[in-house]
RNA sequence: CGCGGGGUGGAGCAGUUGGCAGCUCGUCGGGCUCAUAACCCGAAGGUCGUAGGUUCGAGUCCUACCUCCGCAACCA
């Protein structure tokens, strides 16, 4: 069996600052990887930026800088946002690198030999002072939807990509790949809005402005948008080159994620580009809602702009990747609200997660001055149930991960802290205690702490800084107690000794207070 | 016009192959005291968008309609 796991995001456009939606994919894809690390997989995950094309061109010229210049800077950026985020991706790629420019080069031209390429004519609606074509139904008002300025219908000389006749073999792809999309309504959707009217061929070059990939046989053209953006997946495995031993190790892709705006190119164009090349296709194509705000989508003009390194300084790294990978569920968009964000925070995290830890560890100490009691078997009904539900989390979170569902996974998670918490109220350990049914004690507070591993387990490849405190709390140091592997063990834990004072792992928020900062925040 | 996805107690959502309508938050009442005024239990509250149909039985299948959101081709 395969034992590779490749996860890809989209390279981002850096034509602003990164916002919240970029970051919920890279967090996403992040997570994915590092759940798969811990099921043993060798993973490899790759993020990047996407450098070129006439809007880059303007607004590095707006900020008075060459485009190149520019680009350096905001790579710059996207890296320091990752390194800020935890996001463990083992390469970044930027289109402008030669690594990548030498082989959309070549690409270009093999695809041109074959005569999957060749030169046509590409007529749109050209604003001139935006340089910039648009679509007839982009246009608002008949006008330039940028600037609202007139537009020209021009023609341009251009190379197409002959996609027509890849459609049998994509749409017998689909057909024998029940799971190559996920969720399984974007193919209908592709299949339905493009392939079905007849899918027209792509443009693949343009001349009216040259930040990007020159065309080697015809320099007066630049590769144009997709073929250099997309082919960024397997440029950066070293394909094509002498150095390909990562192309051949991990390509095809395991899963790559993508937003719902960029589904057609992921769906359509670019299985279409493998097969060209005589490629296998990626395995599976994540494609993931949105987050919106309370107001429809986000944006500057309605102020209510957040940004994901604001939410991290403030409130921490781990909340806001909760955050992020809870609230975006697989059938619909997600939403940010200032109330939506501090509720989360204060019941799931302080009051479920939190406040379990710290009570079991305040027991611990009163009732065994810290000392874990051993494991000493399900002696009556409710530890018994405590058990199952435990193993029934486990399995369920496993089929949920499986199906790419991260946000119900976490909820599985979630279902067996507040069983937990339950626990506490029916075996009632301070009635225990005195009674002095030190048995029963032990096996209350042994279950306790046992479930509270099995969180911290859980919890890894979301939330790592809070899953290494809560070993930490729990004095659980043995690297065979935090693996996968031992979820399904029970009587490990040995010589165990809490610490005397858990810290809170999150500090309840003052919702009020918290609501009003966050609104202020996104009005700047 | 077309295509896709929704419309479920005050709010946000689950509901797999049709079989007594669930979860979280909020509200009200109670319990507990180990804990971050946290935790646990109970109650109120839904004709599951509308109208038909299939069925012993439909939120779940079929048809029509209403309504919201997205897509509609080269803009990441």
């Amino acid at each position: 069996m395969k034992n590779t796991f490749y996860v890809t995001t989209p390279i981002y456009y850096p034509s602003g600052k990164f916002h919240i939606g970029t970051a919920y994919t890279t967090v996403l894809a992040d997570a994915i990887k590092r759940y798969k690390t811990l099921r043993g997989y060798e993973t490899y995950m790759l993020t990047g930026t996407d450098e070129h094309g006439q809007k880059i061109q303007t607004v590095a010229e707006k900020n008075g800088m060459e485009p190149q210049e520019y680009v350096d800077k905001m790579a710059e950026e996207a890296k320091k946002l990752w390194a800020k985020m935890d996001i463990q991706y083992d390469d970044f790629i930027r289109t402008t690198e030669p690594r990548h420019e030498i082989q959309v080069q070549k690409i270009f031209d093999k695809l041109m030999e074959q005569g999957d390429i060749y030169k046509g004519e590409y007529e749109g609606w050209y604003c001139v002072p935006c340089e910039s074509y648009f679509t007839e139904t982009q246009l608002v008002d008949g006008k330039c939807p940028d600037c609202g300025r007139e537009v020209k219908l021009m023609k341009e000389e251009s190379y197409f990509f002959n996609m027509k006749k890849y459609v049998p073999r994509l749409l017998k792809y689909y057909d024998e790949h029940p799971d190559f999309v996920k969720p399984n309504y974007r193919k209908t959707e592709m299949i339905n809005n493009f392939i079905k009217p007849g899918l027209e061929d792509l443009c693949v070059s343009r001349t009216t402005f040259d930040w990007g990939v020159k065309v080697l046989k015809d320099p007066k053209h630049v590769v144009y948008v997709w073929l250099d953006a997309l082919t960024n997946y397997i440029t950066a495995l070293g394909y094509g080159t002498e150095n390909d031993e990562l192309f051949k190790k991990f390509w095809p892709a395991d899963l790559q994620i993508v937003g719902k705006d960029i589904a057609r190119f992921h769906l359509i164009y670019w299985p279409i580009f493998l097969m060209a090349l005589d490629l296998p296709l990626p395995e599976q194509i994540l494609v993931h809602n949105w987050i919106m705000m309370k107001d429809g989508k986000m944006s500057k003009s309605k102020g209510n702009v957040i940004y994901p390194d604001t939410l991290a300084d403030r409130y921490g790294l781990d909340a806001t990747k909760y955050f992020l990978l809870r609230e975006v569920p697989a059938s619909n968009d997600g939403i940010f609200s200032p109330e939506g964000f501090v509720e989360r925070y204060n019941v799931d995290l302080s009051n479920d997660l939190g406040n379990l830890l710290n009570r079991t560890i305040a027991m611990c100490n009163k009732y065994f001055e810290g000392k874990v009691p051993e494991y000493i078997g399900h002696k009556n009904e409710v530890d018994e149930e405590i058990e199952n539900f435990s193993k029934e989390t486990i399995v369920k979170f496993e089929e949920k991960m499986k199906e790419l569902e991260v946000a119900n996974a976490l909820q599985e998670i979630w279902n067996l802290v507040s069983r937990t918490n339950k626990y506490i109220d029916e075996t009632s350990p301070w009635v225990l205690a005195k009674e002095e049914n030190t048995e029963k004690l032990q096996a209350c507070i042994y279950h306790l702490i046992e479930n509270l591993r099995k969180i911290a387990i859980l919890i890894i490849p979301f939330m790592p800084n809070t899953s290494k405190k809560m070993f930490e709390q729990l004095g659980i140091i043995d690297e065979n107690l935090k693996t996968w592997d031992s979820l399904k063990e029970y009587e490990n834990i040995k010589n165990t000794k809490v610490i005397e004072k858990g810290e809170p792992l999150f500090m309840r928020l003052d919702a009020k207070e918290e609501v009003e900062y966050l609104q202020s925040i996104m009005k700047k």
